[in-house]
DNA sequence: ACGCCTACCTGCTTGC
DNA sequence: TGCAAGCAGGTAGGCG
C-alpha cells in the first residue's frame, strides 16, 4: 500500500496531532508485528510513560521521536496504517498494535495483512549505515542491545525530494547499472521511497520503457526521470496519497491520487497522451503499466 | 550485481 | 450461488 506520498501524508499528519502526547499504555494484539530487539512486553513496558516529541519519514518508514530520543519505527508495508481514534470509536478488528494516549485518545495501528513491523530503538540507533546486501549482516552494539544493521534501515538509497537528490546524482547512479528501470527503481538500496505505483508512473511521465537498461539512458532521459520522479512523489503528497484499495491517512481518510494516476492499474484504457490502450505487463514479479507508444521498447543490440 | 523464487497474510475480484 | 484461482501498494532471505 504505502509508498513514500502516503507514509509522508501519516507522518505529517501525526505530528499534528500525536507530538507531543504521552503513551499512558500499550497493547500488542499480533506479536509478529513486533520485532526485535524488543520482545512485546519488553516493547510495551519500555514505551509507557514515554512522550512523542516529533514525527518524521524516512524511506517508506515512519519515525516517532520520543523525548528521550528513542525511536518508534513502523514500516506499514502493504496495508499498515496509523489511526487516531477519538474516545468512544468502536474497537478495530484489524488493530495490532494499540497505544493509550493520555488524553483518552488511541493511535492505533491497523494491519489487515500483518506484513507491518513496528521496532523500539535506542538514540543515535537509526543512522543509515553502508548499503546493499553486505550491510545486512554487521551488527551493531547500542547499549545493551546488538542488533543487526539491516534491521533498523537496510542500506537505503538517497531520499528522491532532497535538495541533494540532484539529476547529476541519478545519473551517476544509473551509469553503471545493467538493471531494468522499473527493477532499479523498486530497488530501495538505490533510491528510497518509491513503489509500484510511483514507479510506474514516474516512467510513463518520463517516457521511458519499464524494460530499459539504466545505463542506456543519455542525460535528457536521466533528466526527465529526475524531474519525473520528484514530480510524481510530490504530487502524490500534495493529493495526500494515492488510495487503491485501502490507504486512509492518520484521520481515517483516503487520499485523491488514485484518480490522478496515469497507468497504474489502467490497464486497456486510453493512455492520457495518446489515447493507446496501456499495457500491463510482469516485472520483477510486480505488475508493470506502461504505454506503449509513448514509452516505446528499448532497441536490443543486433549483437552476439 | 542481478534475477528469480518463496515467505509472510488476508480479503476482494474474477471467471467458470 | 459457490468455489477456486488470481490479485494486491512491500521486503527479507535463499539460491544460482
Amino acid at each position: 500500500m504505502p509508498e513514500l506520498p502516503e507514509v509522508e501524508t501519516v507522518a505529517r499528519d501525526l505530528q499534528r496531532s500525536v507530538a507531543g502526547a504521552t503513551i499512558t499504555d500499550a497493547t500488542v494484539n499480533w506479536e509478529r508485528t513486533i520485532r526485535h530487539p524488543q520482545p512485546p512486553e519488553r516493547f510495551v513496558a519500555e514505551l509507557t510513560g514515554a512522550t512523542i516529541r516529533r514525527v518524521g519519514r524516512r524511506a517508506k518508514t515512519v519515525l516517532m521521536h520520543l523525548e528521550d530520543g528513542r525511536v518508534i519505527t513502523v514500516a506499514l508495508r502493504m496495508t499498515g496504517a496509523l489511526i487516531v481514534a477519538q474516545p468512544g470509536t468502536p474497537a478495530d478488528p484489524y488493530a495490532r498494535v494499540v497505544f493509550e494516549l493520555e488524553d483518552g485518545r488511541e493511535l492505533r495501528y491497523r494491519d489487515v495483512r500483518k506484513f507491518g513491523r513496528l521496532g523500539l530503538w535506542p538514540g543515535g540507533g537509526l543512522r543509515s549505515v553502508g548499503a546493499g546486501r553486505g550491510a545486512r549482516s554487521r551488527r551493531v552494539a547500542e547499549g545493551r542491545h546488538t542488533y543487526r544493521v539491516g534491521e533498523v534501515f537496510s542500506g537505503h538509497g538517497p531520499e528522491p525530494l532532497a535538495r541533494g537528490f540532484s539529476a547529476a546524482r541519478l545519473a551517476e547512479r544509473l551509469g553503471n547499472r545493467s538493471a531494468k528501470l522499473k527493477a532499479l527503481l523498486l530497488d530501495q538500496s538505490f533510491i528510497a521511497g518509491v513503489g509500484n505505483i510511483y514507479a510506474d508512473e514516474a516512467l510513463w511521465r518520463a517516457r521511458l520503457h519499464p524494460l530499459r537498461r539504466a545505463d542506456t539512458l543519455d542525460a535528457a532521459d536521466v533528466r526527465r526521470l529526475h524531474r519525473s520522479v520528484r514530480q510524481v512523489l510530490r504530487e502524490g503528497i500534495l493529493n495526500r496519497g494515492s488510495s487503491i484499495s485501502d490507504f486512509v491517512g492518520a484521520d481515517g481518510e483516503p487520499g485523491a491520487n488514485a484518480e490522478r494516476l496515469a497507468v497504474y492499474r489502467r490497464t486497456d484504457r486510453p493512455c492520457h497522451r495518446c489515447g493507446r490502450p496501456i499495457r500491463r505487463i510482469v516485472v520483477g514479479q510486480r505488475s508493470t503499466h506502461f504505454c506503449p507508444r509513448c514509452q516505446p521498447e528499448p532497441v536490443a543490440s543486433a549483437e552476439v
